[in-house]
RNA sequence: UCCGGAGUAGCUCAAUUGGUAGAGCGGGUGGCUGUUAACCACUAGGUUGGGGGUUCGAGUCCCUCCUCCGGAGCCA
């Protein structure tokens, strides 16, 4: 009796084995039934026999609630009439826990209901495959660094600093000091970058923002790369280059998630680096092109950034922004002092900004001047001001968020599916 | 914060002009040896989001509050 689990059943036929797992479905015959399992790695039919595996058992099955905790053993066939290709023939079945009535029924339901039941709703297939496709793109973008010379340097997210003075921070007490949780890593990683050359963060990040619409969450997390010696154009190929990895990985590993969700994979498939490229001054023509009442100097909205963006088939990199609409840190265009050397990163198919990033400010007296700008507590800056006195280089890097990459990737409506537990305007628990 | 929409059975939704609150799923009982969100029969299940008002009569009309959803702003 070998003990495995349904991803391995295909190595296992006419053997008898052992599965462990939860009932996600059962139907019922009078002397046969279905019961579909579970198990964390898949879903499988059972069917059971009156005849084998006996009346006591038989009857247990009957009384079986969806998600009670079973224990099945039988032999492994191949069966076209099985959901998977693969079924097993029962020969016992035994109870861990007989589950009481679940609240998630197989027919449909709304997402507020969803979305409170949150930890139970994590088990249907759909969630499952989300998750896997949200897993694969975190690996994708760890080994991406890792295999180019990367060190992943954690960032806190404590903080004192605000990275951008203009958004809004989650406050803290902290033994009776007012701190922030941390809405990006960044100023940390252009240390690490001076220390370690090119690095990466990767953790959650934090907007008191009351944002409701479905791009945005509360706490969601980033993959942020910092590059010493770095350009804007450099900076622009790293994000390509993973954004191009990440896809790749995802249609070489988790096609049956993205058939699941239904996700037409033909615009993943066509993706191609260099991706197109506008500056900011070009975006704003395509929008007055299109008859969009908007001057030259302010930023972009949702609905600019789709009608920008819906003419190429490929993300689009828009770059060289004008300084008054970006955060301090962001160094100036030195052929026009009017523009940032700042970059953001559309999806296609409508999804918007997934990647911001930029050159660094790395003068120091400029530096000082835009902190000053900007109001912020110079005293609280001292360190990052260090960065500029002590072998300041050139270095860049950017962010990507990575609920809005699982979101596009995914083909989803909304980024609250794209993590596990979200937290949002409205939403804490569970 | 602003604009729009919605709250009816555990869930998803109906309910005509203001006139006896219903269906499917889920639950319970029984039936069925190849089911595919199985099917068939029976059955239990309601303070129609809260409060107030109009009316012979309110799920339906009016006022008010609450909650949620979608969008805007801001951003990844």
């Amino acid at each position: 009796m070998t003990r495995t689990t349904i991803n391995e059943l295909s190595n296992h036929v006419g053997q008898e084995v052992q599965l462990d797992g939860w009932v996600y479905n059962s139907r019922s015959g009078g002397k046969l039934g279905f019961l579909m399992l579970r198990d964390g790695t898949g879903i499988a039919q059972c069917v059971l026999s009156k005849s084998d595996v006996g009346d006591d058992a038989f009857a247990l099955f009957g009384r079986l609630t969806q998600e009670s905790s079973v224990t099945v053993t039988g032999t492994v066939s191949a069966d076209e009439r099985a959901p998977g290709g693969y079924e097993i023939h029962a020969q016992s079945l035994s109870v861990t826990q007989m589950a009481e009535e679940y609240p998630i029924s197989p027919k449909e339901h709304g997402t507020a209901f969803l979305m409170d039941h949150r930890h139970l709703w994590l088990r249907s297939r759909r969630q499952h495959a989300i998750m896997l496709v949200r897993h694969e793109i975190i690996k994708a973008c760890r080994d991406f660094f890792d295999s180019n010379g990367f060190i992943l340097m954690d960032t806190p997210i404590i903080t004192p600093n605000a990275v951008e003075g203009t958004t809004t921070l989650f406050g803290l007490n902290y033994f009776d000091r007012f701190v922030y949780l941390t809405q990006s890593g960044q100023l940390y990683s252009e240390a690490a970058a001076a220390a370690f050359r090119k690095v990466y963060c990767f953790g959650p990040t934090f907007r008191a923002e009351k944002s409701k619409t479905r791009r945005h969450l509360t706490e969601f997390w980033m993959v942020e790369p910092e590059m010493a010696y770095c350009d804007l154009e450099e900076n622009i190929h790293w994000a390509e280059e993973m954004v191009a990895f990440m896809v790749g990985r995802v249609l070489e590993s988790r096609r049956e998630q993205l058939d699941i969700l239904e996700r037409d994979t033909a615009p993943l498939e066509g993706l191609k680096t260099p991706f197109p490229r506008l500056s900011y001054t070009e975006a704003v023509d395509v929008l007055k092109q299109a008859d969009v009442d908007f001057e030259w100097g302010g930023d972009f909205g949702g609905g600019d950034e789709t009608i920008i963006s819906e003419k190429y088939d490929q993300p689009l990199v828009v770059h060289r922004f004008p300084a008054a609409i970006k955060a301090f840190y962001m160094k100036l265009d030195a052929d026009d002092e009017r523009l940032a050397l700042g970059m953001d990163i559309l999806a296609p198919e409508g999804y918007g900004e997934i990647i911001g990033g930029g050159q660094r400010e790395d003068d120091y007296a400029l530096l000082l001047k835009r902190l000053k700008e900007a109001n912020l507590p110079e005293d609280k800056y001292q360190w990052y001001l260090d960065l500029r006195r002590y072998g300041s280089v050139p270095h860049s890097g950017f962010g990507m968020g990575i609920e809005r990459a699982v979101a596009w990737i995914c083909g989803l409506p909304h980024v609250r599916e794209t993590i596990p537990f979200p937290r949002m305007l409205n939403r804490v628990e569970p």
